[in-house]
RNA sequence: GGCCCGGUGGUCAAGAGGCCUAAGACACCGCCCUUUCACGGCGGUAACACGAGUUCGAAUCUCGUCCGGGUCACCA
């Protein structure tokens, strides 16, 4: 027997499989022709990433487009960054963004498909059948360097100005001998297993990117670590194990992974395996300072998602602005198609930002006015009411008081053809419609300069005795302009602005101060809607009580 | 520092050698509409990082400079 089969049989001595059982076992996928397989992988380390929403959308949208399957894949190989609920953050996460989950995780504890499980802690036994197989060819050995030792062969490079990494002739346990290895096993020393990596530094691997084009870099010299000395693997070895038996067509992911590239190159070529089609896409940016950087889990609340949910921004507000920002016709086809959902939408990934979008909070609220202005009465008054359930209670419980007077309240200048574009969050509602609920009313009385309080006062008092409540909106309007004359003021906008010399004001200054009375402010939505949602009495009730404060 | 990637108005961007006197959207400003505010309509301010080259012709191709970003782990 070769050193090497002794070797892999040392090392790994529990594995009795091949590789070849697992490729039986994940077989090729029957999808039509150009269907893109695309996953996304993130580590449960914490909540939902804005980035790791953006990517899982694109990712998303491009198997769609191609009625390919997005599937997700947890990669908890790192014990110590995990974090409790950490896959349900995520899933969940990603399912109340509305991105649909074909396989893998599909919630937070629920799992789909046959190329499982998609959770790399449990898919130990692959990768270690895999690196067997790699040691037996010779492309794998075992390293038992400490941390101590790799950090002075780093500093010497350092100081040598070196390359640094574990490469060539710097790669100390590359040429242990066999009974080297077993005495050191036998003393119980842990290692880690490393690739023997046949590149060269001089030489260079090229590949196409996707959305970053032809990219060509310095061949992987590097030994870099496969399994750690747990027995359970790096990213770079679990993606290429993974995407190749889950038959991933494109891996798209942060273009923080670039530079690794040639590493899973290389890894994919000693594997036998496929290459799948890369695409590296840019992070959202933030501006900090004048400088533009990538949003960071630790330094801004906008980074987890959450932050947009609580804001009170819609889930779909928040998806189709990152749509904007994946691909730069999406806002032509946006227009093209009002009514249509986001996932009809063709995605191209030559329409992908090759640099980094700064993250425009403008636009997101645009983007927001836009989609509600196009939401139903009902569908605002729901959402509202479920947004203000989870995080304002006491607004929430206004709202549930009488649900019909709340749909009422946000039916108000909308499902007509201009509809109003005010609310571009649910966080903005309470205040929105403060005076329709006592409990919130804060009025102000203040008059505009041009009025006297007592020409207010004398028409407020004039106008509830004529106020009726069943007049259409021309109607309603009639009777404040029935007021004007002997209150002095026009009834006719024109003639006040033909001779203003002639009145103190004209009829939309007093159906400003009706305005005012009603609702304590001066800018509002439709006022004769306002006020019949309010009731006559409770108009009738604000009015008077208007009149005890302005004079 | 090595290796990669990028650089068009404040932001997102269109742009593939002549169609560029450089689209569009957001933001900002002005006007119009209008009973307020929104909406809508019209208009405006504002950009090819810099320097060489290639070419009859460069935002577009090449090189250099500068500036941003990423990455150099038993993290992903």
């Amino acid at each position: 027997m070769s050193d090497n089969l002794k070797l892999a049989d040392l090392l790994l001595p529990h594995i009795d499989k091949t590789p070849d059982y697992y490729e039986a076992l994940y077989p090729e996928r029957s999808l039509k022709e150009g269907a893109k397989v695309t996953r996304v992988a993130p580590s449960p380390t914490g909540y939902l990433h804005i980035g790791t929403l953006f990517t899982s959308l694109v990712n998303r949208i491009a198997a769609t487009s191609s009625e390919g399957i997005f599937f997700t894949r947890i990669e908890d190989t790192d014990k110590k960054r995990e974090v409790e609920g950490g896959i349900e953050n995520i899933i969940d996460g990603l399912n109340r963004f509305g991105i649909t989950i074909d396989e893998g995780f599909v919630s937070g504890k629920e799992e789909k498909g046959i190329y499982g499980p998609y959770q790399q802690s449990r898919r130990a036994e692959i990768y270690q059948t895999y690196v067997k197989d790699l040691i037996r060819k010779g492309f794998a050995y075992p390293c038992f360097c400490t941390a101590e030792e790799l950090e002075a062969t780093r500093a010497e490079q350092e100081k040598a100005n070196i390359r640094t990494g574990y490469h060539g002739e710097w790669a100390a346990c590359r040429s242990l001998t066999f009974d080297e290895i077993k005495s050191k096993i036998d003393a119980g020393i842990p290692f880690v297993i490393r690739l023997k990596s046949p590149g060269n530094e001089e030489n260079k691997v090229v590949y196409e990117d996707l959305i970053k084009g032809k990219i060509e870099m310095p061949e992987n010299d590097e030994d870099f670590v496969l399994l750690k000395s747990d027995g359970i693997p790096t990213y770079h070895f679990a993606h290429a194990i993974d995407d190749h038996l889950m038959h991933t067509t494109h891996v798209m992911r942060g273009d923080e992974w670039i530079s690794s590239v040639p590493k899973h190159l290389q890894l994919f070529r000693i594997l036998g395996f496929k290459v799948p089609k890369f695409a590296h896409v840019s992070p959202i940016m933030k501006l900090d300072d004048g400088a533009k950087r990538k949003i960071s889990k630790r330094k801004d609340p906008e980074a987890a998602v959450h932050f947009f949910i609580e804001e009170g921004f819609d889930a779909i507000a928040v998806v189709e602005y990152l749509m904007t920002i994946a691909a730069s016709d999406f806002e032509d086809f946006r227009r093209a198609n009002p009514d249509k959902p986001y996932t009809e939408f063709k995605f191209n990934l030559k329409k992908m930002s090759v640099s980094g979008a700064l993250f425009d909070e403008n636009k997101l609220l645009d983007v927001s006015k836009n989609i509600i202005s196009r939401m139903s009465g009902e569908t605002v008054s729901e959402k509202i009411t479920a947004w203000a359930k989870e995080f304002d209670t006491e607004f929430y419980r206004l709202l549930i008081k009488d649900q019909s007077y709340t749909k009422a309240i946000f039916s108000i200048d909308r499902d007509c053809a201009k509809p109003r574009k005010d609310i571009a969050k649910w966080k903005e509602a309470k205040d929105y419609v403060s005076y329709f609920f006592d409990e919130l009313f804060a009025p102000d009385y203040t008059l505009p300069d041009n009025l006297t309080p007592a020409d207010a006062c004398e028409f407020l008092k004039a106008y509830v005795k004529v106020y009726n409540e069943s007049d259409d909106k021309q109607q309603w309007f009639e009777r404040i302009k029935e007021l004007c004359p002997a209150l002095g003021f026009a009834s006719e906008t024109k003639a006040y602005k033909a001779a203003p010399a002639s009145y103190k004001g004209h009829a939309g200054d007093l159906s400003t101060v009706l305005r005012i009375a009603v609702t304590g402010r001066r800018n509002t939505p439709d006022l004769c809607s306002i006020m019949k949602v309010l009731g006559k009495d409770k108009c009738v009730e604000r009015i008077e009580e208007a009149i005890k404060h302005i004079l």
